[in-house]
DNA sequence: TACATTAGTCAGAGACACTGACTAATGTAG
DNA sequence: CTACATTAGTCAGTGTCTCTGACTAATGTA
């Protein structure tokens, strides 16, 4: 505990308030929209979702945690009528986990909302700044992160 | 949800990948240490806790959970002997949450971990980039940042 | 002195995440 | 082609986190 007390503020926290900042403001634009029965950790699992469909390991993968949280988490997704479970053509023991059309029209919503708070994160450092920030943070997660992939 | 498909990468991934990264090796580097007898949550709180004590509500509002929860991980820290709670001398309804000897000399522990991360981000960046990225998360949380402070 | 506010607690419930043990399908070595 | 290991996923049980609602006690205010 207590990352703080270097030089200037804990990376980590600035990070991670931002990050939290967006998420909020997604989260209502998408409860505003109706779109709001559904819990953070179930959003979590549902932005992995590829438009082919993914398989309830690689979601628990990605999303860091164990298969049997994500089995529970596409489980009430699956209740909700946000996903749908089909069977993998390429492999009888998996399923893929594929959004329903009603969990597609919610993603123009949460684009916007984005869109909104990427904009006004633009006004406040000015676009050079918020261009370099997007290709920092792309180039760190080469190393940070562990599933990084390309 | 499925907050991506603008652009490039979702800002909100970008920024939360290397949090996520920062905080699982300092977590790690506590517990190789012999500082392993907390959780995430917990530390979340024990982040927060200023060097002459903080008000329960005061944590509460800083971690974004209700006063109830922050009770209830101050108690578990309070069984752990991580911290203490004082009266408030200039409040009778209140009371201090004080880090006490043992969490106090995790701190530099904690920060060790940082360093090495941070220094590793520089070695990929390289120092200007990483000097940037600082700054701009600085100038971004006085905006996303609800209890920024100065 | 009455009333509203603030600090914190107690009780109960739901959501999340883990470990361990299991079934079924697949891949591989002999 | 048979035995073994691996992989995908589920079931059961448990502990942790977080919330809402209702409450006590101290403080501030009219």
């Amino acid at each position: 505990m207590e990352e703080s007390h270097d030089d200037g503020m804990n990376i980590g926290l600035l990070l991670f308030l931002p990050y939290r900042s967006l998420e909020t403001r997604v989260f209502a634009a998408l409860a505003r929209a109706g779109y709001d029965d559904f819990t953070a950790a179930q959003m979590k699992i549902m932005q992995r979702i590829g438009p082919d469909g993914t398989r309830l390991t690689d979601l628990a993968e990605q999303a860091q945690v164990t298969k049997q949280t994500a089995g529970f988490l596409v489980g009430q997704l699956e209740k909700g009528g946000w996903v749908v479970r089909t069977p993998d053509p390429t492999d009888g023991r998996a399923r893929l986990v594929c959004l329903t059309e009603r969990a597609k029209e919610a993603i123009p919503v949460a684009d916007a909302a984005v869109a909104e708070v990427t904009a006004d994160w633009e006004a406040h450092l000015g676009p050079r700044r918020m261009k370099r920030l997007r290709e920092t943070l792309i180039m760190l997660r080469e190393i940070a992160d562990p599933y990084a992939h390309q």
